[in-house]
Order: C-alpha cells, then sequence, then structure tokens
DNA sequence: ATGGGTGCAAATGCTTTGCAAGTAC
DNA sequence: GTACTTGCAAAGCATTTGCACCCAT
C-alpha cells in the first residue's frame, strides 16, 4: 500500500463516520510511511518528535487505535508490555519469530498454516477475524552467541 | 500434573537456585490448583483473599513468574491490558480462539499444525522455545447473538 | 456555527521495586 | 545467624480520559 493509497482509503474511512480530516491525522499518516518496520506509540512519537511533525502522545495513541480499525495498522501484543503496530499490506505474513535475547522481530509467511488456520475455525464454529502466530525463542544471530 | 507433582517440582526447582519454600509459596500453589481455567494475577488475588489465604499482591505477581519460569506455568498475552497464567500440562495445546464479543478464550489442538510451527523454526535457524497461536473473532456463542 | 479534535495534565490499570521486618534453613 | 522473602507503599510504564480551547466542514 503506498501513502497515497493509505490516505484514500482512510479519509473514505472518516467520512463514513462523519469524523474529520485533520493535519495531526494527515501527519500520522506520513510518519508512518517514512518507516517500514514494526513500531511502538512511543517510538513513533519519538519519531516524530525528531522530525518537528508536532502531535501531541494523547493524539497519537487516539488515532493509532483509530488507524487499526480503519485496516491501515495492525496491533500485535508481544508481550513486551506495549502494543506493536506495523501496516497492513495485502497477503503480509502473520507469523513472527520473536527472538528472547535481541527482540528482534522477523516475520515469515506459510500458506500452508493459515490454511490451517482457516480449517480449525471452521471445526469450532469460530468466526475469524485475524490471528497470529508468536514464536518466541532465539534468532540464528543470537543462538550462535549463546555458544561462544 | 497434580498438585503433589507440581509441588514437588517447585520444591525442586527451588532448591536448584537456593530459593526458600515458604507457606507463601505452597498457598499460591494450592490456590492454583484450585482452579483450572485461564486467570490473571488480579483474578488469583481475589479468588485467595476470598479463601481467607492470605497472600499480598506483591508476593503473589513474584511467584507468579517465578512459576512461570518453573515451568509450573505459562504466560499468555491476549491484548487484554494484563496477562493470564495457566497451569502447564502435557501436551497442553497452544492454540487459543479469542472471543472478541464475550472474551471467552477456548484452547484447541492441532498436531499438525504444531508440525508445522517445528519445520518453520528450523527452515529459520530459529531455535524455538515455545509458541502460541492466537485467533481472534467470534465464537459459536456470539455469532449466534449477532444474527438475532 | 457547531460538533468533532486536540493538547495538557491528571488518572488508570497492571506490574515492579526499595526497604525494613520476618522467616526458612 | 544469615540469606532469602515478604508486605507495604511508592514508583513505573504504557495507555486512557476529562476538559477547555481549537478547527474542519
Amino acid at each position: 500500500m503506498t501513502l497515497e493509497e493509505a490516505t484514500a482509503q482512510y479519509k473514505s474511512f472518516l467520512s463514513k463516520r462523519n469524523m474529520l480530516v485533520t493535519q495531526e491525522r494527515m501527519l500520522i499518516l506520513q510518519a508512518i510511511f517514512e518507516r517500514s518496520d514494526h513500531f511502538s506509540a512511543e517510538d513513533l512519537l519519538f519519531y516524530m518528535q525528531q522530525d518537528k511533525l508536532q502531535v501531541s502522545r494523547a493524539t497519537l495513541y487516539r488515532n493509532l487505535k483509530l488507524m487499526a480499525e480503519a485496516g491501515i495498522l495492525t496491533e500485535a501484543d508481544f508481550g513486551h508490555g506495549h502494543l506493536h503496530y506495523e501496516k497492513v499490506e495485502k497477503g503480509k505474513p502473520h507469523e513472527h519469530l520473536v527472538c528472547r535475547e535481541c527482540g528482534d522481530i522477523t516475520e515469515v509467511y506459510s500458506a500452508e498454516l493459515e490454511r490451517f488456520i482457516a480449517v480449525l475455525c471452521k471445526q469450532h464454529h469460530f468466526k475469524l477475524d485475524s490471528f497470529q502466530i508468536q514464536i518466541h525463542g532465539l534468532c540464528k544471530n543470537c543462538s550462535n552467541k549463546d555458544m561462544a
């Protein structure tokens, strides 16, 4: 998704809800598209302040939640005490390898795995919204370090 | 795992670490075995206070973390603002269906799914500690209610 | 003009921590 | 006796909220 597409999608979402297109909302969207990785609300706040993109903490938190509802971002909790956000991408993997040593998060994709999730839901008459798979352990780098 | 087995395992863990077997630790263990489901620290605190099992909040939090390290409990974060704990059971499923409506958590098991996780890790040279699969959506009951 | 939006600071909720007193070994 | 533990209250951190002022429509 490009910034332009996201902007269009967000504006449409906002107008459907009778919500306003504010400078702050556009600034946040822009800042998110200058980053490509996972980020926390505080990360983005810091980043925006560096860049002199002025938005208050409260507004940022309010809008990250809103953008998740709008389908621009996904929210994920890796048990690090804060939420992670990332841009929604078509065909984005939902599998995360979280390293307990360096905290690094690698995304992986397995179509087969995803097919199984769907089957599992069907079996349990569960209406799937979203899913995430968190795999905790040691990444390649850190397990090499461990041996040294 | 029975209370007796868990007690033995915990005592062995504690002595390996030169930690003491206190009344509080035994009370907490006991309380956990009186419950079968998922619980949060605050749930358990409330429950224990009802039962006149006196343990302070600080001690409870400290010991839940410890019991997770001891392999008696597992910690899971479903993005509800607090951690969930549950007793470790041999062959316990790691898949959770989390209902966005009623908050209910159903555990499901798929050996096939678990096999895929292992393969995925191997492919990425990732040393697996643990994993969890969270599936968010509407449970059978709530999706029926929705239609009404 | 007017209803939603923003910034600020205070509040919240879960969890952690410093410290003095208590207890298992 | 001497660590390790506990309880208390205070601190910490991410996040939310009340409210007066502001701005997009």
